[in-house]
DNA sequence: GCGCTCCTGACCAAAAAGGTCAGGAAAGTC
DNA sequence: GACTTTCCTGACCTTTTTGGTCAGGAGCGC
């Protein structure tokens, strides 16, 4: 249940991509913004336009863009291209699983688990993130103060 | 964001403890009922003891029992027992994470993201589990028609 | 043609995941 | 007290994932 460095690189680059006033921009300018490695940075990109949700040019004057309007991202796509299914348990997506005696709702509960991430990823669009204007559901979440204390 | 087969071994094995009537229960009759390799399952159970979570005694008559009732035990007790922090961001919790940029609000985002995992992990007791009588909260993400498709 | 920037695969070390093996230590039974 | 049962623990193993680096090729613009 951990978000790994990937897709916290990737959506971090993702959003100043959806801040991006005009033009591409390169991959060095995006490193250096959010810190993160250029040559790991330069791979996740990569996998970023191989899932459609970024362009790319070569050459002087290239660089990386949204394919779409920041608006119509969410954070559950750029998660999903480099991190692959949210939520599947040992591998596999929660409504192929089947469980046994006292275990059999343990797959309501993992559906109920994957539910749950979703009200948050899919929700919180990159214009959103950009602009700190979450939807109500999600700033809801964050704005109880357990939220914000370990257990 | 996935959960390990450990995790997913843990909440069986504890389910089925929950739902046992009287006196300790082999680990073997553990594993026979829930399908997990004996000697995985010993290694998760000695860590769920340390946890507090159970209770264990050997010899013949020996065996595992729950340390609390089952209605005081969560399955986040159970997921955190052996996989540490739910939510973590590149191993750190988020609430202790900077972020720079057009990133800056991201942190909300993971923030909610742990809050919500909480609302489903921190509410399911292993009674409600073993009896199928999930918290409404949580009975009605897994619900929605929606929630079982994979995307 | 040349410089710029993306594109791609190979490679690497360290850690985690998932599981097995082997032996020791307590509790009960005869 | 010997013996059996069952938990307890660490060592070990293989495979995959994670996070990252290196090196060269391919397209774009001037």
């Amino acid at each position: 249940m951990r978000v790994s460095a990937k897709a916290d690189y990737a959506v971090r680059a993702a959003a100043e991509l959806a801040a991006a006033e005009e033009g591409p921009i390169k991959g060095e300018r995006l490193a250096d913004a959010q810190d993160i490695p250029l040559q790991v940075l330069e791979h996740i990109l990569l996998e970023l336009k191989h899932a459609g949700i970024v362009r790319a040019r070569r050459g002087a004057k290239g660089g990386y863009w949204l394919a779409r309007p920041a608006e119509e991202v969410t954070i559950a796509d750029v998660v999903r291209a480099v991190e692959g299914p949210i939520a599947h348990v040992q591998s596999a997506p929660p409504e192929s699983i089947e469980y046994r005696g006292n275990a059999a709702h343990l797959q309501e509960v993992w559906i109920a688990v994957r539910a749950s991430l979703r009200t948050v990823l899919e929700h919180v669009t990159l214009a959103d993130l950009v602009s700190g204007q979450l939807p109500s559901e999600v700033e809801s979440l964050a704005a109880q103060p357990d939220a914000w204390v370990a257990r």
